[in-house]
DNA sequence: AATAAATTTAACTATTTGGTTAAATTTTGA
DNA sequence: TCAAAATTTAACCAAATAGTTAAATTTATT
C-alpha cells in the first residue's frame, strides 16, 4: 500500500530533519543536508513538505511534545513526594540523555521566535497548573517547606535541563573533555538531583 | 587623533555586533543588520573586520569573558560559605539580568561548534579548579555536606543560568506572559537560589 | 593649505540556498 | 496489464548574502 511506503518516507524525512534541525537550528540547517540525511533528493523533500518553514514547524511541535511530555504519565498521584520527585527527575534525565540536542535547540529557537513558541504552547495545551497544584498541596499538608511552587518546579527543571543543554561546555571544563566521564556524571544525576532537592525542601 | 575616533567606531561595531549576534546567532545574523545597528555602512564594517567569522570570534570571546568573569572578583576568601554562595548567586544573577541574551547565545553556539569553544576556553584560561578546591575545603572542614564539588557548582550554575536562558518560555508558561512578573521572579531569585542551596548542603 | 585617514556611495561579483519544473523511471495497487 | 503514485534526474530560477572595489567625500592632522 502507498500508505506504508509514504509513512516510511515521511518518517525518514522527519527523522532526518530532526537530526539536522536540532543540531544546527533553523538558520543553520540546509534542505540539501536534510535530503541527504534522509537518503532522498531535494525534489522529493519538497514534494512531501512544501517549504523549510513547514518542515521546521512540524519538527518543532514534535520536539516540543517530547520535551514537555504528558507529566501524568510518569507521576503517580498516590506516591509520596519523595517518590514523585525521584521518578520525575530520573525519567526526565533519561529522556534528555537520549536526546541531548533537544534542550539547546529549544532554547535557541524560542529566543529566535518567541511568538511562534507562544502559539505552539497554546495549540499544544501545555499547562503546568496541575503540577503546581500538586506541589502546593504537598506544602499545605506540611510534607515540604512552604514556597512559591513555581520556584520549586523551575529549580527542578533547571537542575535537570541545564547540565544537558550545556553539555559540551561542562564536558570540557569539568570532565577533561572525556565524554564517558561526563555521561557517568549525568547518569549519577538521575539520583543526585532528587537527593539535592529533597534535602532542601523536606520538612524534617 | 585617529585613535580615539577609531576606537569609537570599533566600539560601535562591537556593540552592534554583540546585539545582533547574541539575539540571532552566527547563522541568523546579517552583516547588513550589524552595519545598520552600528549606524555605518557595510563597506566600513568590512574595513574594520575582514569577515563575519572574524567579527563573530571577537564577539564570542568577549561574551565568553563576560559570562565567565573573574570569579575571584566577587568571592572573598575569608567570608563564610553562606556569604560566598549568597554573593556569588546575587552577582551572577545581576550580570545575567543585564545581559539576558547571553546564556542562550552561548549554549546555541557551543553546540554548533564545540571545537571553537574548546579553543576559546584554552586561550581564555577558564579554570574552575580554584572554585572546586574551595568547595572541597569547606566540605573537609565540615561546614557543608560531602559531595562531588563539581556537582555542587553545576547545581549552582544551573539554578542561576537556566531561568534566564529559558526566559521566554518561563514567562509564557508560569507568568502569564507578563515581563514584569517574570522579572520580579528573577529579582527574588537573587536571594532564593542561595537559600535553596544552603538548605540542601549546610550541615546543621 | 596640504596630506592622510576615515567614511560613504553605489555598483558589482560570486556563492549559497530555497524552491521549481518537467521529463524519465520505478514502484505499487487494481 | 494498466494507471496512478512515488521517486529520480538534472537543469533551472530568484533571492539573499558575504565580500569587493573604486571613486567621491568628509574629517582630522600637520
Amino acid at each position: 500500500m502507498e500508505e506504508i511506503r509514504k509513512d516510511n518516507t515521511e518518517e525518514k524525512i522527519l527523522e532526518a530533519a530532526r537530526t539536522v534541525f536540532t543540531k544546527k537550528g533553523m538558520d543553520g540547517a540546509r534542505m540539501q543536508e536534510i535530503a541527504d540525511e534522509a537518503g532522498i533528493n531535494k525534489a522529493l523533500l519538497h514534494y512531501y513538505f512544501r517549504s523549510k518553514q513547514k518542515l521546521f514547524e512540524a519538527i518543532f511541535s514534535h520536539v516540543f511534545k517530547q520535551i514537555f511530555p504528558d507529566i501524568r504519565s510518569f507521576i503517580q498521584a498516590q506516591k509520596p513526594i519523595e517518590e514523585k520527585i525521584k521518578i520525575f527527575s530520573a525519567r526526565y534525565m533519561e529522556l534528555l540523555m537520549l536526546n541531548p540536542y533537544l534542550p539547546a535547540f529549544l532554547l535557541r529557537e524560542l529566543q529566535r521566535d518567541p511568538e511562534f513558541l507562544a502559539s505552539v504552547i497554546k495549540s499544544q495545551g501545555v499547562n503546568p497548573g496541575e503540577l503546581l497544584t500538586m506541589l502546593k498541596a504537598e506544602m499545605g499538608s506540611g510534607q515540604i517547606k512552604n514556597m512559591d511552587p513555581r520556584e520549586l518546579l523551575i529549580n527542578l527543571l533547571s537542575l535537570i535541563i541545564f547540565p544537558v543543554a550545556a553539555g559540551p561546555l561542562l564536558q570540557i571544563m569539568f570532565f577533561g573533555d572525556d565524554p564517558d566521564a561526563y555521561n557517568e556524571f549525568l547518569t549519577r544525576r538521575k539520583e543526585t538531583i532528587a537527593t539535592f532537592i529533597l534535602h532542601s525542601i523536606l520538612v524534617k
